[in-house]
DNA sequence: TAGGGATATCGGAAAAAGCCGATATATATT
DNA sequence: AATATATATCGGCTTTTTCCGATATCCCTA
């Protein structure tokens, strides 16, 4: 656990926002068919929409989180998702508290 | 409390250090006359002299990192003393377990 | 009130991050 | 195999961050 780039991941409005969007994507995204919110997160195209960014910029985005860990990638078919890894969140939050 | 702000501030190799080493000051610093570790923390020039970088980049850093609330200061005399804002880190340890 | 020490602020050069368009790769369909 | 769609990677321009030296400010003591 690389903590310099998870606090870089984080320091980032657009990227924070995401990572917030993931916490309920039923609550921030359109239902998706074929792929559950729960199990594999959201695709790529739909998190782009939300942002208002390009393509390339959000899926570098969604690289670098999924690099310091606080992102989970599920490659089906032609889509990748992306959700929460939620223990690298609750371990940052522990390492916050005792260790920082 | 800006999050964004506090993680800008976390994204730095040693700004990260200065707020570990003032967790127990009286293991990174040498001892100090006329000022207590616990109740003001240590001043900007054995912080400076620890991180090995000019006095302007340390003093900039520290003034960073009480901007972002997560350190307080004490002037006494001719000295500014830095310590940790313990109630604000917790809360980033809270914020990050519930909202983030 | 003059001088010295501690800290803060300013201006700038170099490095990194933010974002983009273009292009490459992977997968599915025909 | 050709095409279409989703995503990833690349090159580059712009903005921000990093870190410095010089200078200003603040406070103490002579």
């Amino acid at each position: 656990m690389d903590q310099l780039a998870i606090f870089k991941a984080l320091s980032n409005k657009t990227r924070l926002e995401i990572l917030q969007w993931l916490k309920e994507p039923e609550l921030h995204f359109p239902p998706q068919d074929h792929a559950d919110f729960d199990e594999v997160g959201v695709c790529v195209g739909k998190i782009q929409e939300k942002c208002g960014l390009t393509q390339s910029t959000v899926s570098e985005y969604l690289a670098l989180l999924l690099k310091a860990g606080l992102l989970e990638a599920t490659r089906i078919g032609q889509w990748t998702y992306y959700k929460r890894n939620e223990k690298a969140i609750e371990s940052l939050s522990d390492f916050i508290k005792s260790g920082l």
